[in-house]
DNA sequence: GCTCATGATTGCTA
DNA sequence: TAGCAATCATGAGC
C-alpha cells in the first residue's frame, strides 16, 4: 500500500469520495490534467490535496520537496490523513493483520525452561547447572579422573553459555537497531503518507516476531549443543568406571552378609550409596548384577562368600560390626528371603 | 589384541 | 514398579 496507488479509494462507496476525487479517465486512472485542477492550487481542499499528492511523482525533487512542505503546513492535512488511515485500516491493510496477542509459543517455553535448567539462561550459577551438577557430582565422587572431567564439562558448559549470551546480545542489538530505523523511516514517511501510529506498531511487532524466530533457532542450537555435551560426558556406558575397591568391598560385605535376602531396602540402598559415594540407582544396578551373577556362578561365588563370611566373623570377634543391618532383621526381610530362595532354585 | 570382569541399559514379567 | 535376564560397552590384566 503506497500513496501512489488509488485503487483502495475506488473501492469505497461513492459517499466517501465523490465530491473530492477527480473524474476517472477511460483507463481507470485519475485525470491529473483535469481543467479544474490547478497545479499551484494551495492545499485548501481535499480534492486539491489529493491531486497534488498524485502528481508528486512527475515532478522534480525540488518541486516535490516544496510541495511536500506546503502540504505539511496545510491545516487540513491531519484530518485528511486520518481519513486515509481509516480507509487503509478498513481495506488492504487488514490482509496483513495477524493476532496481536499470540499465546506464548510452547516450543519457545520448553527451550527457555531447558536453558534455565541447564544454567545457560538466567543468572549465572557457580558450577553451572544444578541438575547437571548433581549428576556430575555423583559421577565425580568416585575418583579424581571423574572430577577432572567434571571440571572440563563445566568449562565447556560455560563456553556454550558465553556464546549463547553473546549471540543473543547481537540479535537484540540488531533487532533494536532495525526497529528504530524502521520507526524513524515510517515516521518520516508519515509526513507525506497516511501512516498511522498503529500501523507503525504493527510493523514493529512484525519485526520483533521475525527476530524472535531467529532467537528460537539460536535457543534450539544451544540446547542441542548442551545435549551433545551431556551425552558425551554423562553417557555411562561410554564413561563406565569401576567402583573403587572400598565401594566394592562395602557392597560385597552387605551382599554376603545378607545372602539369604540380598535385597536392600530403600534406606539400606541410600546408606550404601552414601558409604560408597555412588548413586542409589547404581546400588540397585550393582545388586541386580550381583544377584544374577551369583546365581549363574554359585561355585565361584561361594568362595567369595566364605571370604566375606570369615572377614565378618573377624570383625564380630573384634567387637566391630559393619553398621549395616543383618539378615532376618525384619519380617519383611524374612518374607523376601523365602522369595529369593525360591527364585535362586528356579 | 584377546579375554574376562563389571557397570549400565533394555525388554519383559509378576 | 522392582527385579530378572540378556546384552552392550568399557576397563583391566595378560
Amino acid at each position: 500500500m503506497d500513496g501512489q496507488d488509488p485503487s483502495y479509494i475506488s473501492n469505497l462507496p461513492p459517499s466517501h469520495y465523490s465530491p473530492m476525487i477527480p473524474p476517472l479517465t477511460t483507463d481507470g486512472k485519475y485525470n491529473m490534467y483535469d481543467t479544474n485542477v490547478n497545479e499551484n492550487k494551495p492545499f485548501n481542499d481535499v480534492n486539491g490535496m489529493l491531486q497534488q499528492i498524485m502528481s508528486i511523482v512527475d515532478q522534480s525533487l525540488d518541486e516535490a520537496q516544496a510541495r511536500k512542505h506546503a502540504f505539511n503546513q496545510s491545516r487540513l492535512k491531519p484530518a485528511f490523513f486520518q481519513v486515509l488511515c481509516e480507509i487503509k485500516e478498513k481495506t488492504a491493510i487488514n490482509i496483513r493483520n495477524f493476532p496481536e496477542d499470540d499465546p506464548p509459543d510452547s516450543q519457545l517455553m520448553r527451550l527457555d525452561n531447558m536453558l534455565l535448567a541447564e544454567g545457560i539462561a538466567g543468572p549465572e550459577r557457580l558450577g553451572g547447572s544444578s541438575s547437571s551438577s548433581a549428576s556430575m557430582n555423583a559421577a565425580a565422587s568416585i575418583n579424581d579422573d571423574s572430577a577432572l572431567e567434571h571440571g572440563d564439562y563445566r568449562a565447556k558448559l560455560t563456553q556454550i553459555r558465553q556464546l549463547y549470551h553473546s549471540e543473543l546480545e547481537k540479535y537484540e542489538q540488531a533487532c533494536n537497531d532495525f526497529t528504530s530505523h524502521v520507526i524513524n523511516l515510517l515516521r518520516e514517511q508519515s509526513r507525506a503518507r497516511p501512516i498511522s501510529p498503529r500501523e507503525i506498531d504493527r510493523m514493529v511487532s512484525i519485526i520483533r516476531k521475525k527476530f524472535s524466530t531467529i532467537q528460537l533457532q539460536l535457543k534450539q542450537s544451544t540446547c542441542e549443543a548442551v545435549m551433545i555435551l551431556r551425552s558425551r560426558f554423562l553417557d555411562a556406558r561410554r564413561k563406565r568406571r569401576n567402583f573403587s575397591k572400598t565401594a566394592t568391598e562395602v557392597l560385597n560385605e552387605y551382599f554376603y552378609s545378607h545372602l539369604s535376602n540380598p535385597y536392600p531396602s530403600e534406606e539400606a540402598k541410600e546408606e550404601l550409596a552414601r558409604k560408597c559415594g555412588i548413586s542409589v540407582s547404581q546400588v540397585s544396578n550393582w545388586f541386580g548384577n550381583k544377584r544374577i551373577r551369583y546365581k549363574k556362578n554359585i561355585g565361584k561365588a561361594q568362595e567369595e562368600a566364605n571370604l566375606y563370611a570369615s572377614k565378618l566373623a573377624n570383625q564380630a570377634a573384634q567387637g566391630g560390626g559393619g553398621g549395616m543391618h543383618r539378615d532376618s532383621d525384619s519380617p519383611h526381610q524374612a518374607e523376601s528371603t523365602r522369595k529369593v530362595r525360591s527364585r535362586v532354585t528356579k
